[in-house]
DNA sequence: GGTCTGTGGTTGAGTGTTCAACAACGGAGA
DNA sequence: TCTCCGTTGTTGAACACTCAACCACAGACC
């Protein structure tokens, strides 16, 4: 089944791994999503790019950069913050000394929505995940994460020659 | 900023073990994704669907026995079966002994299709998830998140009274 | 048999995401 | 100054997912 190819296939074992890793992932999403839209309608992705812009100076950012920051697609970030836009929470500012540039920033209002999804959130990642593992665990699965970002960043902005 | 709640704010260190594990969640499904639909006209969750398909007795599974296996709802799966089924990949059948039951089995060309794409999928996950971790760094992980799939899982199917 | 409740599966509308095309601007060089 | 190319951000259509409503059937209970 694989004497034509040099296709490295997984072990039982780490099948095993992998798609306990898909379930879990798809399930934590989930429940962080539901919970967050449920108390404080807002979404997983719209949450994160709160948190960014809160902890940014002027609570401002660039467009660009934060699709860069929470990995998502210009076109994501231009369709996320117009929503939110809508609901008052950020608001479009011209970037200073760049005619292209728009930064978002971060509306009082939405501060404090912020800060009153905050604590489902968080409960909810402790509840969810960090329970479930010891500190050295949890501290594995920070390195090979990170490991992972670093690799696939890179290899987004450098393409083969 | 905490003394009004007992909400189990996390730790620098652990903030950003989160923070990684959302990114390389993001750019490695991401990037799986792509390279699958690129190569083979096919989404990740389709793929994981052929994959349950193919290893079931009759390469046919129950809806929501599918449904349950991919942790998503039935009637993401029935959006996605009828899909699958208009390219070819996947015929409904009427399941026996059920008048409701419908059971979704992978054709001949389904099978082919899956038999090449498992290369593409498996070395994106080599290369960009397995080829990280030392083995024992990758069972810590695979324990972890089974964790979180049973706990999630089972709350799932017992609600609060 | 008849009703009642729960499960299985589908449907269509609403919402979010992707993708390709586009306009506007910045910066380097002739 | 003019041109060229790369970057920035937006747009609208196509696509995938969610959600609530719905019908059909199964199983229990009377």
């Amino acid at each position: 089944m694989d004497t034509t190819t040099d296709t490295p296939w997984l072990t039982e074992s780490q099948q095993h791994v992998w798609r306990s890793y898909l379930g879990a992932t798809t399930l934590l999403m989930d429940r962080l999503d539901r919970d967050l839209r449920t108390a404080h309608d807002l979404s997983m992705p719209e949450y994160e790019i709160l948190v960014r812009l809160s902890e940014a100076p002027d609570r401002s950012i660039r467009m660009a950069t934060l699709a860069a920051q929470v990995s998502h697609s210009r076109s994501r970030v231009t369709h996320t913050i117009s929503r939110l836009e809508r609901k008052g929470i950020v608001q479009r500012t011209q970037a200073v000394g760049d005619g292209r540039g728009v930064s978002a920033v971060l509306t009082d209002h939405g501060f404090s929505v912020l800060e009153e999804a905050a604590h489902t959130h968080v409960r909810g990642v402790h509840a969810h995940l960090v329970e479930h593992a010891s500190p050295e665990e949890f501290d594995v699965l920070g390195r090979v994460m990170q490991r992972v970002v670093t690799q696939l960043d890179d290899h987004n902005s450098c393409p083969a020659p």
